[in-house]
DNA sequence: TTGACATGATACCTTTTAGTATTATTTAAT
DNA sequence: ATTAAATAATACTAAAAGGTATCATGTCAA
């Protein structure tokens, strides 16, 4: 359980990485179609994906010959749970990391 | 703001680091404290909190012939954010990832 | 002011990573 | 059956990352 962390934190560290996630929160897509959203190869591309899936931030599912790629909430949860963990830190002083998301949030 | 975020989930990404922010939730600690809870040299140490002070996850502060190292909130904070932008995706679907995480809580 | 303690900085090595280029495999359509 | 479309897989390169070893700097105490 603890031991996926690693995967998903690899995963998120690359910025190419994250933008293809926030490529797929809009609608699933094809490698094709998540290459056309970058100026890098297909083979590039296609390893991003492949880490992302280890992380367990997307699944993989073939149709046809194309195979659709669909951002999955498994890993983004791993990755927040280990982040929350240091909440029951902070509640006890003045800068409280709960606070500050709680204040950000009303900014929007 | 949003360009922080790199600093963030890249220092995020190795487990020595994590293993460190993990220490220092519990005290304030020396860079020889740190280095006393890993088998790797001072050098190596160093160039983490070096990471992790750029990644805005921690601040060093001189005292005397001493630094002492200190979890800052800013930098989780950062990377937080950014992984619950997902929410508002999520949200609308039956695997909420708000939802898995109240899910879990309630599992300990 | 000399010595010990704590840290900073630099050069170097090895492995991993992000990327390209190229070749192979699978599938839809004519 | 053949061809084109979509992807898979492999070998290779350059740069970044994690680590060590070594030397330099600053500070407290006798």
């Amino acid at each position: 359980m603890t031991a996926d962390v690693q995967g998903a934190f690899r995963a998120l560290s690359d910025p190419t990485r994250r933008q293809i996630l926030m490529d797929l929160s809009t609608r699933d897509m094809t490698i094709g179609e998540v290459v056309d959203q970058f100026d890098i190869t297909r083979g590039a591309v296609k390893k991003h994906l492949i880490i992302l899936e280890e992380g367990k931030l997307i699944s993989v599912h073939s149709q046809g010959r194309s195979r659709i790629n669909k951002l999955e909430p498994l890993g983004l949860k791993l990755a927040l749970d280990w982040i929350n963990y240091f909440n029951r830190f902070w509640d006890d002083r003045l800068s409280s990391l709960k606070n500050a998301i709680e204040h950000e949030q009303k900014k929007e």
